[in-house]
DNA sequence: CGCGATAATGACAGCGCAATCATTTTGTGC
DNA sequence: GCACAAAATGATTGCGCTGTCATTATCGCG
């Protein structure tokens, strides 16, 4: 329990192993970033000095000698949502075993800290970024232009600057909309938190689809700007149901929310989804265990991460070599017992 | 949409900031790092020029020049457990506005890959490191003893090694267990996922509680090595009431596995809390919110997450000025309707 | 006004590695 | 066995910043 001592460590440096192997320091430094052009020979007298003084390369001397540094970054709007852990998971997955540390940048839903945070990752050369949206400011997007480092945007599809993976958004909510009409319902609703711009884009999307049936009606769409969780979800029902009673199903625009709602419902004795059907939107892990089971539609959140992650480290590796530079992962409307 | 140049950047350097504010590189250095020791004339000119020329300083380059970057480690042995996304938020919202950024190391819930991790983080020398047990590998420990960085060790309290934020586990499970004696129930189960250190020691916990008054049931504690999920919560209570039918109330070690458990009674049709108690450990946000609300133990994991970086950034700004260096943050047995 | 004390500033070197280009060694084909 | 190409290795330099210590400006006080 004593209080550390902060002793000046001496940690061997490349000239250390260098002349421990006797080679120069050159060759040490390349049997460790490309062992491909030593001489199986160096290589091995390398390895065993490196092994016997426990040699740990400095990143930050190698960062500042070749301008980049082995940092990736990833922008994400929010911690607390379960939609981005599993792209965080995707993502650190794929990290794993290789020389990039992932560091997470998190701007809260507000493109000036977005803005913000690109600056500062980019002040560190990252070798590589991923941001969550097309949404920056164009401040922040001119940014990402000039970035000397290979940039993946997630979530969507649409105008990227570099590289992208994601899905239609759009479409994946038509989806579920066109669910609940062809299960017969007629009266539907719409509640989501947190209203941004990708949020909106997906209400736009869903008020499209009901006015295309003549079954668009405002009262039944109920936001708030808190941000998403389940007791926001049965607030939203609850508000809902006071507003336009009738309502015999609703989209809700997150998991969370959709559980809340389901809660709500529970406790109000109303039988889902006989007097009312809830869609959600994601399917966390959740959602297929819940009584009744939710109807969802299905996003590939761990895909994203993982195929980011991937596109990256590629283009990282060979600059140019990624040919499949926008990649679409869709979406699925699953069906179960709450619609 | 156009492939990225990668054009060398002309970033401007302190030299640049210095001539152009008519001063020594120094000078701005400190007017950035400790501005108290720099005349106010001599900072404004610096500021002025810094803004200016947009410079920013290049986080290598002083990491490598003072033996210190500004990273600052967070090792958790999960991505997906939402414990963990509660003590990530805490500690990412102290970091707000610092110079420091939060790397997040994952370590799987090995302590082999910890100490794997440990090795890593400790390369890029760190401010300083959270890290999320006491279980780490004797060569884990001693690198963390060794480390010339302030360390907090989060979660539990014990034996630490330097500072920790935490509460006694144990107690927390105990008061779980008492509290469902007191409601009277008499055969309490137990079931867990992901058998880590922590996990094994809590069940002890819940077997001291009730082999103390007689109640102690192997057959009625259930446990597997799979993650913990909601998923994972229905098929345990399901095996439980399969091998003890009579179980009257359950203690379960995660708010995933409690609500999987109160799904698969539902689907059951097993009255919560008259046929069978449940009892859930952390207490998220959704618990309060399903119906039946479950009861929980209640720990501070956001608290958690807040003091240990604003105890590690205290400690980093003054070295031993952090008087208080064990931080006990407590529990609360929370009953609601599920027991 | 002058002395010592303190605050403010600067010169210089070096942190540990990789880019560049020069040099040496090895391999190849006839 | 030789000329040449290709592979392997090395010497030097500098990335951008901060630590150290020396130097200069500023202040308080008798």
């Amino acid at each position: 329990m004593a209080r550390k001592s902060r002793a000046g460590s001496n940690r061997p440096t490349l000239a250390d192993v260098a002349s421990a192997a006797g080679v120069s320091a050159i060759t040490v430094s390349r049997t460790i970033r490309s062992p491909g052009i030593v001489s199986e020979k160096a290589r091995r007298k390398v390895q065993e000095a490196i092994a016997r003084l426990g040699y740990t390369p400095d990143p930050a001397a190698s960062a500042l000698a070749s301008r980049s540094s082995s940092t990736i970054g990833l922008l994400v709007p929010s911690l607390t949502n379960n939609v981005f852990s599993d792209v965080l998971r995707g993502v650190y997955d794929g990290a794993q075993g290789t020389r990039f540390f992932v560091q997470i940048g998190n701007y809260r839903y507000s493109a000036l800290e977005e803005e913000g945070l690109i600056r500062t990752f980019l002040s560190q050369r990252p070798a590589g970024l991923i941001v969550s949206s097309m949404d920056q400011t164009p401040e922040g997007r001119r940014l990402l232009q000039a970035a000397p480092c290979p940039i993946v945007q997630i979530m969507e599809t649409g105008d990227a600057i570099d590289m992208s993976v994601g899905f239609d958004q759009l479409a994946a909510v038509r989806a579920g909309a066109r669910h609940l009409r062809d299960r017969g319902y007629r009266r539907p609703g719409f509640i989501s938190a947190r209203m941004d711009p990708r949020a909106q884009r997906r209400l736009g999307a869903f008020r499209d689809v009901t006015a295309a049936c003549g079954q668009l009606d405002e009262a039944r769409i109920l936001t708030t700007p808190q941000p998403s969780s389940v007791g926001i979800g049965g607030h939203l029902l609850e508000q809902l149901l006071a507003r336009a009673p009738d309502t015999d199903a609703v989209m809700c625009n997150n998991d969370d929310l959709a559980v809340g709602a389901l809660m709500e419902a529970a406790r109000r004795h109303i039988k889902v989804p006989d007097q009312l059907a809830i869609c959600s939107y994601n399917d966390i892990e959740m959602a297929r265990h819940m009584v009744p089971a939710l109807s969802a539609v299905a996003t590939p959140r761990r895909e994203i991460g993982s195929r980011a992650i991937a596109m990256l480290l590629d283009e990282i590796g060979a600059p140019g070599s990624v040919t499949e530079r926008h990649v679409d992962l869709g979406f699925e409307m699953i069906a179960r017992e709450s619609t």
